[in-house]
DNA sequence: GATATTGGTTATCAATCATAACTAATTATC
DNA sequence: GATAATTAGTTATGATTGATAACCAATATC
């Protein structure tokens, strides 16, 4: 951190910075804390291997047995060929597999692997520890709400979607 | 929560995908979510010819008259490396200008020029109206404790730290 | 006055994300 | 039922972003 040059105090910029205007901003809050929580969450998952975008895919595959890569491409908001280096990945530690459905020779049915759940589960009890961490000083109620209020953003939708 | 999960485990997922256990995360609302609204801020932005950080660092600029580069660099938590860009590009249109400090030859001192300003103007115009697009279903009172709660959770800081 | 440090810069590299184009299989159209 | 259009997955590639190393000039430190 490198602070404390207080010599003259005539510069008020080499002092302080003044966050006025973008203390204003709610999207400046949500970046700036949304930031440090993806960076600890990523750090939480490296002992494991994973990153958000891996994890995240495991959990889904976890609570949707059976489930497509173009849907998981959908869900997690990735386009298809980025999702497939993240699903090699998976396949080739094995954990998780491809099996073609009858019922559609395109599509893959992805399942988690005996060893992908066993990781899943150790992961996480980490994530939740890492959210416990970052959100402590929240109350119950607060989050609740705070997550109430990005449910709201979303379903908005926003202007952009070229 | 009502679930279309009706047959024995045949292909739930080939309907609509569970997201029960990323529901559970603060993490996960707070990343989709903030991902709409910078979505969002980029396409409000771009009439202007403005993108977040070069908008970020008028504001920081508007609001501290006389900073220095490596100080902006700090507040927005971008490599100085990559603010130069950034100033460059501000400086070459004439939106910001660069100024040798008499008290310390190797340092600028940037400030706002009159086209800077006006241009500040109207992108803030914008961008409030964008962030009020984008809350507008909260009310002042979630507003402030979503902020208050984001502001929390910087203060905690998180365990990565490379 | 030699040495270390800081502000700014350049060049470069890695990671992320998006796009185009292809195959194989399925669905739609006539 | 042949042909066209669409979809699932893949490959290759390109653009954009963010981080690192090394450098010069100026200041600070001893």
């Amino acid at each position: 951190m490198g602070k404390a040059v207080s010599k003259k105090g005539e510069q008020p910029s080499v002092d302080k910075t003044n966050f006025e205007t973008l203390n204003g901003f709610t999207g400046y809050h949500l970046k700036r804390a949304t930031n440090l929580m993806m960076s600890d969450l990523n750090a939480t998952l490296k002992p494991f291997e994973l990153r958000l975008l891996s994890y995240t895919a495991l959990v889904l595959i976890v609570d949707n047995p059976r489930i497509r890569m173009s849907q998981l491409a959908a869900a997690m908001d990735v386009e298809r060929p980025n999702m497939v280096v993240i699903v090699d990945a998976l396949e080739s530690r094995k954990l998780i597999s491809r099996q073609r459905l009858e019922t559609d020779r395109r599509a893959y049915a992805l399942n988690i692997t005996l060893a992908g759940r066993r990781l899943y589960e150790k992961a996480t009890v980490a994530v939740r520890a890492h959210e416990e961490r970052l959100t402590r000083q929240l109350d119950t109620q607060t989050r609740e709400k705070v997550i109430e209020a990005m449910k709201l953003i979303q379903k908005i939708g926003g202007v952009a979607h070229t």
